[in-house]
DNA sequence: GGTATGCTTCTTGTATACAAGAAGACTTCC
DNA sequence: GGAAGTCTTCTTGTATACAAGAAGCATACC
């Protein structure tokens, strides 16, 4: 534990436990059996839970529970609405990018095709986040960052569902470079309706796993 | 007291009192102070605290102490970098409007008009309120709303720091009229760019008080 | 059999006691 | 006078005891 204080570990562990599946989402949790879990007394697991809480992770009902939260088909796509909004905003005003910049992108590409070619979807799943965090990180308004970031640690889970076979990759792929020669050329219109349609995608691949 | 638990009491109390300006920011609070001057003890007063931390309202210092935290010119203009992504997007994606929502645009208008011929501008404050949220309600997506709702709590106090005359008004209420033209005849990039505009003029101004 | 009532047991909510760190004042020593 | 160390007093951190609501079950009554 290289923790200050027990709830931050608290917090840490248990965020860990959710973001691992070790939950099924729906289910109840109670406080007592964390903290025995983890070693500690309900209070910093309870202030933890609440925090988690408030993040939209769990629901609390008074004097009877907490359930672990899973997301639905209807806030997941809330989640790429949002995302879309953000990502395409933050991507229009990083034109123009210079140089360095897009040769950065440029290898970027190349890694995905290879994880494409390679049928490595997870790590494609990998680039793909980094590619994406790239240019929030680039665009240095920490409070996009902070939300960005927030929204995406819900999220996790559901990009397997959207980049489910190699066939979805292609197209995510594709997207992406898409985005690319659109910044390249510094077509505004065309980088806003890029990125739209690229994380739109994935609003329906979600809808195909309703069906 | 209609409240059900008393730490939602305490949230909502201490939250009141920090969007009436009881505190100056930056002053250190206590939550022994807190806890009498509510009537409670230090353990609902507490988690209320921590919520109000993760949602960026205070800074907790362990075994030191907890400082309200004001918002600095950097991170208003985030915020409103924020709102411009967010609230850009949205009004986009709201094109085409009906002509029932375009007659009630139009009559707000005419209301925030009414404001700025009057010397009005703590009325004009609430109008352009009422104006930004009809195209977040109207869009619908809900996490949208909590988040542009969850920023816009921090950020009242810096309404009146951007429309601080009757000059500024009418940029504002010139804004509002851009946007609504550009959305009337359904050009995206134009809605886009207004938007941007009528934001960012917001940074301006704010930028202008630091001088 | 069906319904209502009270009990049992679970849960969280709240108060409080104590632990322990941080900061400043105060004292002591040089 | 200055510096080091201790001590006092503030703060929050954590554990625990108890209060109190909610839900299910068993039982009694009709």
């Amino acid at each position: 534990m290289r923790t200050g204080t027990k709830k931050d570990a608290a917090y840490r562990q248990i965020k860990q436990m959710f973001l691992e599946r070790r939950f099924e989402p729906g289910s109840m949790l109670s406080e007592n059996a964390i903290a025995s879990g983890l070693n500690m007394s309900r209070t910093p697991v309870r202030e933890a839970l609440q925090i988690l809480q408030s993040e939209g992770f769990v629901d609390i009902f008074p004097k009877r529970g907490i359930m672990l939260k899973g997301i639905g088909i209807a806030a997941a796509k809330e989640i790429l609405d949002l995302r879309a909004a953000v990502e395409g905003y933050v991507i229009v005003r990083c034109v123009p990018l210079s140089k360095k910049n897009l040769a950065e992108l440029e290898k970027m590409l190349e890694v995905q095709r290879e994880c494409y070619e390679n049928g490595d979807i997870s790590g494609y799943l990998h680039h793909d986040a980094v590619f994406h965090a790239y240019f929030i990180k680039f665009y240095g308004n920490s409070l996009i960052t902070e939300v960005v970031h927030s929204i995406n640690e819900r999220f996790t889970s559901v990009g397997l569902a959207i980049l489910k076979d190699l066939a979805a990759v292609k197209i995510s792929y594709e997207g992406h470079r898409n985005i690319f020669e659109a910044v390249k050329v510094g077509d505004i219109l065309r980088v806003w309706h890029a990125v739209y349609e690229h994380i739109h995608f994935g609003t329906l691949q979600l809808s195909q796993d309703s069906a």
